[in-house]
DNA sequence: TATTGTTATACTCTATAACTATA
DNA sequence: TATAGTTATAGAGTATAACAATA
């Protein structure tokens, strides 16, 4: 299962010679798509000068918090496989910002381990990345954002659950 | 910081070895992004006899109510570049859901219609499609959806406006 | 000159299968 | 046997650049 691609978007009301070709139907996977393709546009714009995505972020955060986790455990943290994780790890590593250790109780792991720059990038990064959030969600009161991200919930029990 | 605070999203709680990686950060992107390919796992298990994406359906969705409109046209309308639209268009033909007609008034455009086979093809997959919507919402009251919807709108006006 | 459809090409993200070294 | 990391490979979705036909 895979094709989570991005190309479902409602449309941009689009008018080439004066055509307008309408919208999709108020669906919400639409909804949902188009608002995370337009936060994650933002979140780009905003760390453009940092080089990173949101996926690398998470990891480096996830790293942060669980010093000495492995990449399985990593994978598993952010439902990847962990053939996947080699190649973020190996960059996140040649960046300077991660460091792999040998475990000594099981030599099959790498212990992950941000270094001293992969701690500031952090503290840099983490800051551009609150300003990033205030910014899309200025238009929201605070009561409006409790309320989204327990919908946002709500919606993800349901399909789940 | 954190526990299993209802506010806070959880990473898929690996357990491994017993070991809880934590959470990410209450970000609204990661937020949009969980519930978004929850909903689309959902969709493509909902349909997954038809052989169809979002993407796809959208597709259709579109040119079954524009009829003639031109790839370009398509293409602009869903934010894709219109190579990108040539891969989609020869596979909706090959399955006889759509055809491509040369335009009378302008011989470098295809005219994109949908078969019958299309029409009835769409028929069917919208059916499945609005039972995916209903199974999605249905932790939602009509209030919520009506609020779900507005508060993704306001996002994306927060972020683009 | 500009636009439409097309091809060739490449990049990103992800997965599966199979290998190695451990456990 | 089972797990961790790795490699090779593949596939989906997308873009850019360039070209022929047409406007």
């Amino acid at each position: 299962m895979k094709a989570d691609s991005d190309e479902m978007q409602r449309i941009p009301a689009v008018e080439k010679g004066g055509t307008d070709f309408g919208e999709l139907p108020d669906l919400l996977g639409y909804e949902l798509r188009r608002a995370q393709l337009a936060v994650f546009k933002h979140f780009m714009a905003t760390v453009a000068q940092e080089d990173i995505t949101p996926g690398l972020y998470g990891t480096i955060v996830l790293i942060d918090r669980n010093s000495g986790m492995s990449q399985s455990d990593l994978a598993r943290a952010l439902t990847l496989d962990r053939s996947t994780m080699v190649a973020v790890i190996d960059q996140l590593e040649r960046r300077g910002l991660v460091q792999r250790r040998k475990d000594a109780a099981d030599r099959r792991r790498h212990a992950l381990h941000l270094t001293d720059r992969g701690r500031s990038f952090l503290d840099r990064v983490r800051r551009r990345v609150d300003e990033h959030e205030g910014a899309i969600t200025r238009e929201l009161s605070d009561e409006d954002k409790a309320q989204l991200f327990a919908l946002l919930r709500k919606v993800q029990r349901g399909v789940n659950g």
